[in-house]
Parts: C-alpha cells; sequence; structure tokens
DNA sequence: GTCTATAATCTGATAGAC
DNA sequence: GTCTATCAGATTATAGAC
C-alpha cells in the first residue's frame, strides 16, 4: 500500500515528464492523485520541492546503476567477445535501473537547458561519468587483448556522444509510439558495429 | 531600421530560448521589447503564432544550409584529404546559417518533448536529412578513393548520432559560460578522428 | 491528513480611445 | 500602431475547520 506522498511522487514524474515541469500545475496533480490541491502542501512545501525529490531521487539512482570497476573485471572474465561482453554488461545496467527512471531521465532532458541543477546534472553525470565508465570498460577489453590499441579516452567520448545521441531520437521515437523493439534492434545493431570497430 | 514586428520576433527567440515558451509571458515580452502588452496583439494574433513564426523560419532556414549534392560533389574536387575536406564543408556550413539561428535550435531542443511540431521537425531533419546528407558526402569521399570501403549508411547514422551528442554538450556547456574556443576545439578533435578512421 | 475557502498574483487576450 | 483599462481564468500557496 502506497502512502499519498509516495503517490504524489509518482504522479509529479509522470505529469513533469510528459507536460513539463511548467506545464504541469499543483491542480493537475492534486487531480491525477485524487486530492485536493491544498492537501498537497501536507506532504510537499512547494511545487518545486517536489521537483526537486524526483532530481534527487534520479541523481542517487544514477550513482547506484553505474558500473562497478571490480564488478566489471569480474564479469569480463566470463567473456572472449568483447561485442558479447558490453551487450550483456548493457543488459545487466538496464536491469539494475531503479523504478521510474527512464521518466526522470525526460524530466532532465526536458528542463536541461532551463534549470541549473538540472543542466550540472547533465553534464557531471550524463556526460563526464559515463565517459569514466566507458574508459573503464574500454580499458579492460584492452588489457584482456580483445579489442586493438587505441586511444581509450577519445573512442569513450565518442561512444557516450553517440549513445546520447541514439537515446534522444529513442525518447523521441517512443513519444510516436514507436515499436519498442525496432528502436531495441538499432540500438544493439549501433553498438555491435561500434565495438566490433575495435577488434 | 528594424519594424516592431521584427523586434518582437527577435525578442521572443531570446526569451523563449532561454527561458522555454511557457517560461516567457506576454507581459516579459512586451517589456523587452517596450511596448505595452495589447500591442503585441496587433503584430501577432496570439503567443502559439509567435512560436510557430519563429519555428517557420527555423525550418526553411534549416533546408537551405543542408549541403546540396551538386556542390559538395564541386567542393570535393579540390580536396585530396577526407579530414580537410569535411572540416571546411562544416565552417562553409555553419557560415551559410542564417541570423539566430543558434538560439532557435534552442527552442526547438527545450520543446521537442513538449511539442509535437518540434519533436516531429527534430526526427526528421535533424536526423533523418542530415543523415542522408551525410551518406552523400561519405559516398563522394568513397568514389573518390578518399575513404576505405564501408557501411555507408551505418557510419552516416553514428556521425549524425555522435554530432547530436556533442552539440547538446556544447549548448550546455556555453550556458556555463565555457570558453568557445575549447568547445571549438573539442568538435574539431572528434570530427578528425570520425573521418581519419574512416581512411 | 484532508477538506473548504480564499488570498495574491500572473496568464493570454480583447475593447475601444487616440 | 500604440495606448489604457479590463476581463476571465489559472497559478502557487495559506488559514483554519474537521
Amino acid at each position: 500500500m502506497q502512502s499519498t506522498k509516495e503517490l504524489i511522487f509518482e504522479s509529479a514524474i509522470k505529469l513533469f515528464s510528459t507536460r513539463g515541469y511548467q506545464g504541469a500545475s499543483m491542480r493537475d496533480l492534486a487531480k491525477d492523485v485524487g486530492i485536493k490541491e491544498s492537501s498537497l502542501y501536507y506532504h510537499y512545501p512547494s511545487k518545486t520541492a517536489i521537483l526537486e525529490a524526483i532530481l534527487e531521487y534520479y541523481m542517487e539512482g544514477f550513482k547506484e546503476s553505474v558500473p562497478d570497476k571490480s564488478v566489471t573485471e569480474d564479469l569480463l572474465k566470463n567473456f572472449n567477445d568483447p561485442v558479447e561482453f558490453w551487450l550483456f554488461g548493457m543488459v545487466e545496467y538496464f536491469k539494475r535501473q531503479p523504478p521510474h527512471m527512464e521518466a526522470v531521465a525526460n524530466i532532465m532532458l526536458n528542463e536541461m537547458f532551463l534549470n541549473n541543477q538540472c543542466r550540472t546534472f547533465v553534464l557531471q553525470n550524463m556526460f563526464t561519468v559515463q565517459k569514466a565508465a566507458t574508459e573503464v570498460l574500454l580499458q579492460g577489453l584492452l588489457d584482456k587483448g580483445l579489442i586493438k590499441d587505441c586511444d581509450v579516452s577519445l573512442i569513450a567520448e565518442q561512444y557516450v556522444y553517440m549513445i546520447h545521441g541514439l537515446d534522444i531520437e529513442t525518447r523521441l521515437l517512443k513519444k510516436d509510439g514507436i515499436d519498442e523493439d525496432f528502436i531495441r534492434q538499432k540500438l544493439i545493431k549501433h553498438i555491435t558495429f561500434f565495438i566490433e570497430g575495435l577488434k
């Protein structure tokens, strides 16, 4: 059984991600939860406080889901093909995501040009942290001799950029109701091609 | 001498791109232009009409700036190095941009998750059209023997994704006031690396 | 914890004088 | 073309009863 506060939280994720923070009013939110506007203020002091709670949730979830170095090295022992390793790791990564992360990431991307906190987070984490994590993976593959010698830092950056481009397109296509399986195949195709080129 | 309508148009580009469409009110706009709110309605029937005028302006500017096939082939004759060709073409591309295109593209990216018109445009043009244009360039390089045999379609897609990731990061960094020259060098570095890998 | 009632402000937009 | 005046509705938020 969910508390009212949790219901508000989840409703806010839903409405902020679909209508934007400014486009979803406290009235909309109260109606969606099934309570009166004033009752929202018993649980959260303001509208911004709800957004901040969501952002904080996302930031923690993101940190936890970033692959750990030792775990990566353990996993690497079981693979002799870099593509298989990469695709398996990606599936594991998605499995580890806390609930609602996709919708919350949508809020981040919605607000990144308007909200300083969102912008800083996207820059520091979606770009910098993901690049660092990718470097670890590539270095692991390199040390094991599964990919050829290369500029790990530069390739990690290119990979992260490519994934972000793909990610944005994916989110837009999903809004258009495009078949999720088609999108998944596209992702697999591009990742396979990218890693294959490093062999 | 600019007409009031032009002043409103440019002010709207500025405010919509920095505060978001919903975050910039007609009151803000009137104040920025230096007229009264009601006077705005002499020039535009509604707030959405202003946004639509901006989007239309962007769409036309975008279409015009996409490199033409014959022009590309002419340009290609002067180059024997794919990287030099690519970087030169990129500079030419930016030179051809109509004014305010960077700010207007910011509006597009701001609203792409909220506004159907923006989303459709980003998907069809920023992804599909740019991919097609990139294919033409790559095929030209391939025909001339300047790059090795490859899957032109797939590589064009990867290039476009990478550019979009880079573009988003660039826009976020600019909001943080990061040195533009640093960003330009990063762009050159990545494009060089990408095209170099195709030789 | 949830409600009713309401405040104070902001929103996009219109009517009509000059 | 620009102004003053104003509207009707939405916005976030608070006070106080139950």
